[in-house]
DNA sequence: GGCGCTATGTGCGCCACCGCGCAGACCACC
DNA sequence: GGTGGTCTGCGCGGTGGCGCACATAGCGCC
């Protein structure tokens, strides 16, 4: 297997599509680098590429109120970034921005649309996609509403950990309360109860990750409903 | 005009089709009366069925814990109920279910699907159509976890009365509760606030608007963002 | 090795909202 | 016009998370 095709498969979308038979994109994909707070759309911007992470993760941003926007969706190698946009024809309504660092395809949106016109597995793909990331939107949204902040604080290491491939993750405890939504010392805690717990081991910055299974048993349901989702089609 | 087309055009979606000459759909449309509290889709369902609510609506429904379900979007003359489940060819992940009885324009999900499968002003439409119930599955997200319950009741009441193209709801706060997620005494204090500020009126059951332009001044931000994004493309 | 920046630890008062329970009021129905 | 079920008013204690502020500790850099 080439390089190239090692990349392709590291985005598990590109991946299905290599399993089926289907390179139709393969010729407009182009390897690119994106860097950490690099804004891919915003609100108003016309939608002229799509990306398919392979160990990068962008972050879906929605505006609360003049200092604070949150996180409604994290999208990574199970995730083709911008797409419903690009299908709708619309600008978008929320903020697309790169917050781990890390490489990803990129696929011109109206070839990608080209080929998406027509029925066929891609489309059914995409369509899927799309079907995956409203599912994620609408669970986060409850999961920020109801459950506790270490839940969720828990329910994000795993999401980050299965998007970059890697145990061992690169964010702060403010970086994530400002994605949470929530304080800064809320995060402290969770993420020291885990440690004491040793679940987790952290210092500046960098968090990684002991014990998975407890870390699920630490998480509400959501985690799960969102991943058997994406589960569900991809492989 | 037929009495067929009245109703017709009390869908934004089938109007805007209206406007724009297409009317591939119009043989395929039946008109059916929804009563209130049917599931129309359950996750696991196929979907056969798509809804275009005339006057009545349509709650969009995630499962938070063992007893309790929370409304996600609300769905009615401005939506096409069913469309993005369709679309993927995906069983429902969300629980859908008439929160207020009254007529809908009942379409076979597989002749809609037939029409949409190739480009043109109807899956153009469509598109836009999901874009903008994403758009409200965020934004109610959002809101839900940063906002007062007061401007979240103030939301829910417009959002309901431009769907039902009336000043008066028919809601409970017992009702209202479980859909926001919140406890019943806090509706009780956000709707005895409205009331003493003569912005709403209301009885055991039964609640009618009397200054649109306060209950606007009393919600956030949120009402806004959701509406643009329909009203953007919807005439 | 010292300096400075950034990240983390921690404490305090506060408040919106929770869960529960009960009383009272309204309305439909017989 | 009574009666029963539903809807609304309200009170109580409890608590998770908030906003703020300040101290400490790790790490890069010169």
């Amino acid at each position: 297997m080439s390089a190239a095709e090692n990349l392709i498969v590291g985005n598990r979308v590109l991946s299905m599509l290599a399993k089926n038979r289907y390179r139709n994109l393969w010729p407009g994909l182009e390897r690119v680098v994106l860097d950490a707070e690099r804004v891919l759309y915003a609100p108003g911007d016309a939608v002229t590429s799509i990306y398919f992470p392979v160990n990068s993760v962008v972050s879906l941003l929605c505006k609360v109120d003049e200092n604070r926007t949150v996180e409604v969706a994290m999208e990574g190698n199970e995730s083709v970034v911008g797409l419903m946009v690009n299908l709708g024809g619309q600008s978008p309504c929320h903020l697309s921005v790169v917050r781990d660092a890390g490489t990803a395809m990129r696929l011109d949106a109206g070839f990608l649309a080209s080929y998406a016109d027509s029925p066929g597995p891609l489309r059914d793909l995409l369509n899927k996609s799309i079907h995956a990331l409203v599912t994620q939107i609408a669970q986060s949204g409850v999961c920020n509403r109801f459950h506790s902040v270490d839940a969720r604080v828990a329910r994000w290491l795993l999401m980050t950990r299965d998007r970059i491939g890697s145990r061992t993750l690169l964010a702060t405890q403010e970086s994530i309360a400002r994605l949470l939504g929530v304080r800064r010392s809320s995060v402290t805690a969770a993420e020291s109860s885990f440690q004491l717990q040793r679940i987790i081991d952290y210092r500046r910055g960098r968090i990684e990750i002991l014990d998975e299974r407890k870390l699920r048993d630490a998480c509400c349901s959501c985690y799960g409903v969102i991943k058997r989702q994406y589960d569900s089609f991809l492989q």
